[in-house]
DNA sequence: TGTACATCAGTGAACGCGCGTTCACTGATGTAC
DNA sequence: TGTACATCAGTGAACGCGCGTTCACTGATGTAC
C-alpha cells in the first residue's frame, strides 16, 4: 500500500472494495457510507466526489460483479468446448464458482434489491452475463429434435433458476445450518439429473 | 373491524399482520417496528408488551410463515396422491404457490437473514417443512432402480433450490424486468424435465 | 526553472431525521369478597 | 350488586445513536507563461 497525503490517488475504486467487503460481511442493506468511508481512510463527506450517493455506490459493485461474471461466463463457455454439451456444464460450474469467489459483488447483484434499470450501464452488463448463458443453450438446444425442444431461453432460465437456489440456500454461510452437500456437487448432479431429462445425456452415463 | 378503546384487544397478531404487509413492501430490512406500530394504531412502545424487540417480531413472521407453509406442504402431499409422483409434483407447485400467496412471510423466512437457529420453535417449524419435502422424496426414490438412486434428500435438495430460484429471479415483482414465462410454467417444465432425468417419466410423456 | 493561478480532491463540522428502546405513568379490565 | 384492589396493556415523552447528505473550506496538484 503506497502511503498517501492528501490526495488519496484511487479514492473511487477503494471505495468500491470497501463496500464490496461490508456488503459481503453485512448484506447490501446492512452496508452504510460512513462505514465504507472509514474503511478507505477517508472523510464520509469525500465519498460524494466520486458517487451520487449511497444507491451509486452500491450500483457501481453491481457493475463491476456483473463484467466479472459476464467475463467468466464466456471464458468458461470457451473453454468448456469442443462440444455444446461440455460447454453449458461448465457455464453452470462458472455460476456457483462466481458466487462463491465474489461474495460482495453478488450480494450486490443480486440481492441488493437494487433495480438493474436504474443504470443504463448496469442493464447492458446485466444482459451480457445472461446472454452467455441463453448462448450456451441455444448451442446446446440444437441437440435436441426440434419436435420436443423447449424453448432455449427456458432451460437457461432453469439452470439459473437451480445456481441461484443453490447458492442462496446452501453456498451462504448460514452457520449452524450445513448443507448436506457441498454446493458444488449438489449443483453439479442437478444439472447432469437435469440434462438427462433433456435427452442429453445417456440415461446411464 | 370492531371499534377499540385503551386496549386493543388482538395487538400481538395485529402487529404481525403489519410487519407483513411491510416486509412485503419493503423488505425485512425496510421494515420498521415503528411503522408496523404505527399501522396498528399503537404507540412504538406498545409493540414491547408483547416482542423482546424487532427480531422477536420478524422471528414471529417467520414462524407463522414457517407453519402455514408446512400446512400446505402437507395438504399438497396428501391431495397429490395416489402416485408417489403425483404427490411430489404436488408439493413443487405447492412451494411457489405459497410464494406467492404469503410474500411477506416467504421474506420473512428465506430473506431476513434471521438465523432459524435463534429460536427453537422456529427451528421445528423449519424442519418440518422441510421435512415434507424430503419425505414426498423418499417415497419418490423408491420408485427409481436402486443401484441409480440419488439420495433423497439431493433431488429434495433439487427441487427445493429451483423453486427457490425461480421464486427469487422471476416471481418477485421486479418491475420491468418481466420474466420470458409465467414462474408456474417455468417451474412446473423444470420439475418435470428434471423427473424426466430421474427416469420418472417416460421420454415422451 | 520559477511563479501565478485554476482546478481538483479532500476535510470537518453540522443538519435533520428516523430509528430501537426505556421509563414512569395511567386508563381499563378482571377478580375477591 | 357493589366496592377495593391487583393486574394488565396501553401512552407519551425522552434517550442516544448513526445515518445520508450539505456546505464552506483548504491543502495538493497540474498547467501556462
Amino acid at each position: 500500500m503506497p502511503k498517501r497525503g492528501y490526495h488519496h490517488g484511487n479514492l473511487k475504486q477503494a471505495l468500491v472494495e470497501a463496500a464490496l467487503a461490508l456488503i459481503e460481511r453485512k448484506g447490501p442493506s446492512g452496508f452504510t457510507v460512513a462505514e465504507a468511508a472509514k474503511s478507505a481512510g477517508v472523510t464520509p463527506a469525500a465519498v460524494y466526489r466520486h458517487f451520487d450517493g449511497r444507491e451509486s455506490l452500491i450500483a457501481e459493485c453491481a457493475l463491476q460483479g456483473h463484467r466479472i461474471f459476464g467475463d467468466l461466463m464466456e471464458h468458461a463457455y470457451a473453454n468448456g468446448q469442443p462440444t455444446a454439451l461440455s460447454a453449458f456444464e461448465s457455464t453452470g460450474r462458472a455460476y456457483l464458482a462466481f458466487a462463491r469467489k465474489f461474495p460482495g459483488h453478488y450480494m450486490a447483484m443480486f440481492e441488493s434489491g437494487l433495480s438493474v434499470h436504474a443504470n443504463s450501464d448496469l442493464a447492458m452488463a446485466a444482459e451480457r452475463s445472461k446472454g452467455v448463458l441463453e448462448r450456451a443453450a441455444v448451442a446446446l438446444s440444437e441437440h435436441i429434435p426440434e419436435d420436443k425442444r423447449p424453448p432455449a431461453s427456458m432451460f437457461s432460465s432453469h439452470i439459473w433458476a437451480m445456481s441461484h437456489g443453490v447458492v442462496e440456500l446452501f453456498a451462504r454461510g448460514t452457520p449452524g445450518a450445513k448443507a448436506p452437500f457441498p454446493p458444488e456437487d449438489l449443483l453439479e448432479a442437478g444439472i447432469g439429473i437435469y440434462l438427462r431429462g433433456l435427452g442429453l445425456i445417456e440415461p446411464d452415463a
